[in-house]
DNA sequence: TAAGTAAATTAGTTATATCTAACAATTTTA
DNA sequence: TAAAATTGTTAGATATAACTAATTTACTTA
């Protein structure tokens, strides 16, 4: 865990991961298939995460992660995981494009400020009585800002 | 507006608007500074810009910014400002880190979203009864939060 | 088991963005 | 006004991350 890694082969290593979740294992071609580039892309990639350790990598054989690759993709998924649930279930964003953003948050939003997210959301989550309120009236706040809408600190 | 340009891109025009904001005009050496990268690689940026269009340049002037570089830049630091807000008012983030954030957000975070965060922070602002109330709480929440947090949607 | 096919890898290219070092233009100052 | 300092540019190197094209490996089946 807390290897400085690039962004971009942290989201080969939440993909391996996922993969391993479902199949045990993960192939080379569907990592391709899931980032949609091309396989001798992912190749490049397999060679640096295992360089790092994070990954247990043979030509031609099925990748699995390591104990420091679990850890590390982990640690990429609570992010995903929450900040993309802030952002539908809070923010009212649509599924996949909350995922894109989640996705390029993951890799530069810190431990203690998704924590924040994360706590934002439960806080709101835990006022059973505020929850639909404040969304129907988040909702309607939101529509009725749209083009008349400036930016908020704009009074100097 | 509406061009493609890179994230680096962005960054440079962003400074550039901020410093034309103060001087009325850019300097290359102000802006290595502000950014933090040799004066080499701003004279590259700056050559790029110039193609898109964005900036006026001629070697050894000063920078102005053209119509399109204006209105480009005013929508990045729209989102910044709002994002950045956003972070500090309601998550409670410190400034530095906010600014950072914002800043990394800003290249990815279209207009929609960007107007959701916009609205969110005016919605809870709106509500003075609420505000403080909510900003202890949510506080409160956070910090007995800590440690003891795991991933939200871990249940299966 | 030899041939064919699918999967994976290698090698080489491109693009972006940074750097260092050397050089050119401009400004300051003695 | 000539020398020194500052500012800005060019050229060349490095790193990342993608690509295409060609090659190698592994698997299947006839």
């Amino acid at each position: 865990m807390n290897v400085e890694i690039s962004a971009s082969l942290e989201n080969y290593l939440e993909v391996i991961a996922k993969l391993s979740k479902e199949d045990g294992y993960a192939l080379s071609n569907d990592i391709a298939d899931k980032m949609e580039v091309k396989r001798s892309s992912v190749t490049v990639a397999l060679r640096n995460l295992a360089e790092l350790d994070l990954i247990i990598y043979k030509k031609y054989k099925p990748i699995t992660l390591t104990e420091k690759g679990k850890k590390c993709s982990e640690q990429i998924i609570y992010k995903h995981k929450n900040i993309k649930l802030f952002l539908t279930d809070l923010l009212g964003v649509n599924e996949d494009k909350a995922d894109d953003i989640a996705c390029k948050m993951e890799h530069f939003i810190g431990k203690e400020v998704t924590d924040r997210f994360v706590a934002f959301t439960k806080y709101i989550k835990s006022c059973p009585k505020n929850e639909q309120v404040w969304k129907d009236k988040f909702e309607e706040f939101y529509r009725e800002g749209i083009d008349t809408r400036v930016c908020i600190s704009n009074k100097k």
